[in-house]
DNA sequence: GGTAGACCTGGACGC
DNA sequence: GCGTCCAGGTCTACC
């Protein structure tokens, strides 16, 4: 028989809105439908994969559907996974401390920003988003969910520690990045990769960022992407998007060296806040566009969504 | 510390 | 249908 749980959420929380507040939302396993307002993906539990659909019947709890009946073991792994998703641990002190330092998202409580439900799928989901654009990065997830993970499961680290580079290449078409993948899978594999340690706030962010630095296909954007999806918001991981917004939002000029200093220093007294303010001024940009991100459908952002079409 | 070029994929474009 | 060009961060070599 299938299983339910229900989840409930710290005061202020939104799930479309909270949910569809980072590109994640949109890249394979996860699934969000505009029309029901569910979200769907399959999770790695420790009895095996298990597809759920989540609603928010009701403020304040969400209802998570399982395909197959959960072990004891298997929802708490769950509850685990969601939590970590949704960012259900950050508390209501925490947005309201965001929003005192940047008062216009006070209105529309945003705060939160997606993830996925482990650290490992992050660090890959944010490699498959490095030089490459927003169609091939779409295109990158479906296929390692099709062609490594579990019953279409995120692969985790020890099936893509195991993969070959050959197959990555040919069949997920991930390009160079094969061996760096690889690598990094290796790493969580061999026990090398400490998340408590990169999470907990008594490490120092520039502690973090030299050790993230070090790893495979890794660079400064990676590095800052991987900080702010372990909830350090100090550092922004600036790109080619950042460049654009620099020039058509805050009106910067000079070269692109230049821009990229000027964004740094713009969202700077936002302190250990700064990336959930520049993430919400793009979105915002992007929902002027293409309406709330709760109303997108992959296929169609997949068309659009890039830094020449955004221009 | 800064810069040039290679690394891949997929889409756009010209013929 | 084919060839060429371009977008997109990281890495290495070099100055």
């Amino acid at each position: 028989m299938a299983s339910r749980l229900t989840i409930k959420t710290p005061r202020g929380y939104r799930f479309a809105r909270d949910v569809c507040s980072y590109g994640f939302f949109l890249l394979a396993p996860n699934h969000w439908d505009p029309r029901t307002r569910t979200f769907s993906r399959v999770l790695d539990l420790p009895g095996g994969p298990a597809a759920v659909a989540m609603t928010e019947p009701a403020r304040g709890e969400l209802q998570a559907r399982f395909t197959r009946t959960l072990s004891p073991g298997d929802r708490a792994a769950a509850v685990r996974q969601i939590t970590r998703m949704l960012r259900l641990d950050e508390t209501a002190d925490t947005i309201r401390e965001f929003h005192r330092l940047d008062p216009r998202w006070k209105r529309s409580g945003r705060g939160r920003l997606m993830r996925s439900p482990t650290f490992f799928e992050d660090v890959i989901k944010t490699v498959t988003s490095c030089n490459i654009t927003w169609p091939s990065t779409i295109a990158m997830n479906r296929r390692l969910c099709e062609v490594v993970g579990r019953g279409g499961a995120f692969p985790t680290a020890r099936l893509l520690a195991r993969a070959r580079r050959t197959t990555l290449r040919a069949r997920c078409r991930v390009g160079y990045r094969d061996a760096r993948i690889i690598e990094l899978a290796r790493k969580f594999v061999a026990g090398e990769v400490d998340e408590a340690w990169l999470a907990d706030p008594a490490t120092p962010d520039d502690t973090v960022w030299k050790a993230l630095l070090e790893w495979p296909g890794i660079g400064p954007y990676a590095a800052a992407n991987i900080m702010q999806l372990l909830g350090r918001y100090s550092r922004l991981p600036l790109d080619t998007e950042s460049i654009r917004h620099g020039k058509t939002v805050l009106g910067l000029r000079g070269s692109n060296r230049q821009i990229m200093r000027a964004v740094h220093a713009h969202f700077a007294p936002l302190g250990h806040h700064a990336f959930r303010g520049y993430w919400f001024e793009l979105w915002e940009f992007y929902e002027a566009r293409r309406g709330k991100s709760w109303t997108w459908e992959r296929d169609v952002t997949a068309a659009t969504f890039t830094a020449s079409q955004l221009k």
